[in-house]
DNA sequence: CCACTGACTTTAACGCGTTCTAAAATTTGA
DNA sequence: TCAAATTTTAGAACGCGTTAAAGTCAGTGG
């Protein structure tokens, strides 16, 4: 039995291999099942044997990714503020998707289309969630954070507003830049109305030195 | 030449009225271009003749709601808060979806999908920008708004933060209360960092009474 | 070593949105 | 009223994701 499953593992991680090659050249519509299939030298229904669906493939290498991802954030330099800190974050974000653009954007398409990616989509969103609320909690417990805000709600619209920015990008109508200034500006907006002391004091200066003019119109 | 184009028109406006039943009754996957044609009794290649696809129906169709909703927008009463102002449009949109969700849904599905629905949804975002925007720029006058933010900014944040809430809503999921309940939390969240004076104190009042616990998770 | 079990493959098919063909119907202009 | 032009029709077809059936071959257990 062992040799077995150590087949189907081969195949599985040759098909996500092919599969993520192919994406990135064609973009998600450009990646077809009877395509992958010649490509990965095997028959159309084993990739449903072995996945379940053309989206299970796209979120099976997602999975991988975050992993990966996952294991190689290292921790937020403690001596930065908290608003460095934040920028940090979000820049080593900005590099993940200007790495492999057509990926993100596949993975979106799935997002948006297929209910069955919504339980990858929720892991992702907590991985950021995540990230953001622990630098507002240290926030707030060191006063720089409004007593009434709660560090998780906080953190959610935050993502939200990223979230709502990232769509544009990966439907084309922003570019990575556009992205980068939109996301920030609405990120600090959400921020500068919890933010105090020395913290507010950054945010409210990245918002006056802000671009006024938006890409989105 | 005036007979041929009103036909056209009435065939238009007739399968429009089916669509829209359809889409109402088993949403937009339930309704298929084949179903469609029977229920309109008119053909296929009829349907993209007329309209030049499936969005494209959905399109006309959202097309001709925003033109009587946009009629029927009665102003915001002057002599209201800039708070109050707000609340009054964000509610008017509650009560749009409540009354037609299984469109609204289907517009949304249509949104993410296509592409050629993206100019639609342009269309439709300029109009609840314009209406934040300005209300913003009235309360920015009179002082309630501070002098960095710019009203179209937060305008188009507050807008994407609704958006964000507004696909977890079409996607199933939120329910209504809760989209309402997230999205005007996070509009508030985007308000907080701008509003001066009385709004601002307005804004904070309804962030300190709102519930803390967040259904996004 | 061999029969067996299970997975992979082949082949075909389904329904979907969409598009093509040619025939039929309808409106137009005289 | 009749011929020309345009629109609508039926029908088949394409590629897509997905699935069912039966054939085929490897790995497994005795």
């Amino acid at each position: 039995m062992a040799l077995q499953a150590e087949h189907k593992a081969d195949r599985r991680a040759h098909i996500q291999r092919v599969a993520a090659r192919l994406v990135a050249e064609r973009g998600y519509d450009g990646l077809t099942m009877r395509d992958l299939a010649h490509a990965a030298r095997v028959s159309v229904p084993t990739l449903y044997n072995l996945f379940g669906g053309k989206d299970a493939i796209l979120c099976a290498e997602l999975e991988a990714r975050i992993a990966t991802i996952a294991a190689r954030v290292a921790p937020l330099p403690a001596t930065a503020s908290f608003f460095e800190r934040g920028v940090t974050a979000f820049e080593a974000g900005q590099r993940l998707l200007e790495a492999s653009p057509e990926f993100f954007r596949a993975c979106a398409r799935m997002f948006m289309t297929s209910p069955d990616a919504q339980p990858m989509r929720r892991r992702a969103d907590e991985l950021a969630v995540a990230v953001v609320r622990d630098n507002l909690a240290a926030a707030k417990a060191a006063g720089q954070v409004a007593s009434w805000a709660s560090p998780d709600t906080v953190a959610r619209h935050a993502l939200a507003l990223y979230n709502a920015t990232f769509l544009g990008w990966a439907m084309g109508e922003l570019d990575l830049g556009e992205l980068g200034a939109i996301a920030s500006s609405g990120m600090c907006h959400v921020l500068a109305g919890v933010a105090r002391g020395a913290f507010a004091d950054d945010v409210v200066a990245a918002l006056t030195t802000m671009e006024v003019t938006d890409a989105r119109r």
